[in-house]
DNA sequence: TTTTTTATTGAGTCTTCCTCAATATGGTCG
DNA sequence: CGACCATATTGAGGAAGACTCAATAAAAAA
C-alpha cells in the first residue's frame, strides 16, 4: 500500500524559492479540498519537503493561508486595476468589474471558496492583513461608484459603500447558485442581468402621470385603513 | 482553576427532551467560537451530559451542525411566511423581507456567520438538507419576484432567480461590512438603501422628475409599509 | 422484586497541528 | 582546495480534539 516512497533528498534552495513552492502547493491543495480537510502535510509533501519545514516558514497553517490569498488577491488587483483604465465611463466600468469578477470566482473557484468562507469568521487581528487587500480591491469598484455620483452618471443620494456591498454579494451568491445546482454557469449572461437590475433597477419605470400619482393615492388610503383597523384590535 | 466540578448524575432523560438540549447547547457554543473552535466536549458539558452521549445523538460533529441549522431555519421560514402575509404588495414585500433577513442577521450574528461559512464549503450530499431549507427560505422571496413580474409591477425581462442572490447577497455583505468595521448596524436604514438601490437602479433617471406631490406619495408609501410590517412581528 | 432494555458513561484510538533538538548542506574563508 | 559555520531541513514526539465501544446503571416491564 506504501507510495514508492518519492526518495526524497535534503537540498538547501533559495529562501524565496522554497518558500513560494510551499506557497503553490498549499493552494493546490486548500483549492481542492477546502481550508479545514486540507493536511499540512501533504501541502509539504507536494512541495517536496516535510512539513516540520512547512512550519519553519509560516507560524501556522493560518498563516499559509494568508500567504496564499495574499497572492490570489494581488493578482487580481492588478487584473482589475488594469483592466479598468482601459474602459471609458462610469457604466461600462461598472460592467467590467462584475464581468471579471464574477469570471475570475467561477475560474478559480475552489480557491474563491475558500477565502470567502474563511477569510470572514475570524476578526481575528491575524487576518488584517486579508481585510486590507479586500479593502484595497473591492476599493477599486468604490472609486468608480463613487465618481459616478460626483459626475452626474449615478443617483445623488446613493451610499456607495452600500452599492459596492449589493454588487459583491449579488455575483457571490449568483455563482453559489450554480456551483450548487450543478448547471453550466454562463458568466457574461449573468454578468449582463447583475448589471441590469443593478443599474436600471428591476421595478417597471412608473409613467409620472397624474393617474398613477392618483392611484397610489387610493392604495395609501386603503392601506391606512387597514393598518387603523389592525391597530384597534 | 478548575471549575466547581458540576457534579453530574448520570439521569435518563426523554429522548426528544435530550435531543433539543443538546442542540441548544449546540447552538450556543457554535455562535459564540464558530464551528471549527467548537469542542464536542464543550457542547457536552453545556448540556449536562458526556461527550459520548452527543455521539449517540449525532453521527458527527457537522450532523450536529446540521441540526442547529435546520432548527434556525424554521424559526426563519415561519416569521418570514407569517409577515409576509400581512403585507400587501411586490414592491412592499420585497421591503419587508430585507428589512427581517438584515434585522435576523444582525441579532444572530453568531450563528449566521457559521452557516454562511459551513454550509457552503461542503456541496456534499451530507449537507442536502440544509440545501432544501435554504430553497425553501429563499423561495419566499423568488415567489415574490416572480408575482411582481406576472402582475406587471417588475420589469419582464428579469431572471427572478438572479434578482434573489442580488438581495440575499448584497445583504450579507452590507452586514459583514458592519461587522468588520465595528459600527453600530442601522438595520433600518441600510435595508431602505438595499431596497432602494434594487428596486429603481442606480442610474440617475432621465428626464421625469416626480414633482413634489408625487414625492410626498413615495415618502408616505415607505412610512406605510415600514408600519406594516412592525405590526407584522 | 426481578428482569430487561437501552441511555449514558469514560477510557482509549486516531488524526492532525505544531514544536524542537539533532543533522546535513552549501557558501565562505583561510 | 579543504575545513568551518550558519542555518535550512528533518523526523520524532507532544497536545488537542473528533470519534468508538464495551461496561454500567437507570428506568420500564414483568
Amino acid at each position: 500500500m506504501s507510495a514508492p516512497a518519492p526518495q526524497r533528498r535534503r537540498t538547501r534552495r533559495p529562501r524565496a524559492e522554497r518558500e513560494a513552492e510551499i506557497i503553490a502547493a498549499a493552494r493546490e491543495v486548500f483549492a481542492e479540498q477546502g481550508y479545514a480537510a486540507a493536511a499540512v502535510a501533504e501541502v509539504a509533501s507536494r512541495a517536496g519537503v516535510v512539513e516540520g519545514t512547512v512550519y519553519s516558514y509560516f507560524e501556522s497553517k493560518r498563516a499559509l493561508l494568508i500567504a496564499v490569498m495574499k497572492g490570489f488577491y494581488e493578482e487580481l488587483i492588478t487584473e482589475t486595476d488594469r483592466g479598468l483604465q482601459a474602459v471609458r465611463g462610469t457604466e461600462n466600468q461598472l460592467r467590467f468589474v462584475i464581468r471579471h469578477h464574477l469570471a475570475t470566482f467561477a475560474r478559480d473557484l475552489g480557491l474563491c471558496r475558500v477565502i470567502v468562507s474563511e477569510a470572514r469568521p475570524d476578526v481575528a487581528l491575524y487576518d488584517e492583513a486579508i481585510l486590507e487587500l479586500n479593502r484595497r480591491y473591492t476599493g477599486l469598484a468604490l472609486r468608480v461608484l463613487e465618481e459616478g455620483v460626483r459626475d452626474g452618471t449615478l443617483r445623488p443620494d446613493l451610499v456607495p459603500s452600500v452599492i459596492r456591498d449589493l454588487l459583491y454579494g449579488g455575483i457571490e451568491h449568483a455563482v453559489w447558485r450554480f456551483v450548487f445546482t450543478g448547471a453550466p454557469l454562463d458568466a457574461a449572461a449573468v454578468a449582463d442581468q447583475l448589471a441590469d437590475a443593478l443599474l436600471s433597477g428591476i421595478l417597471v419605470r412608473p409613467a409620472v402621470s397624474p393617474d398613477a400619482t392618483e392611484a397610489a393615492v387610493i392604495r395609501l388610503e386603503r392601506a391606512v385603513a387597514r393598518l387603523e383597523s389592525r391597530i384597534a384590535d
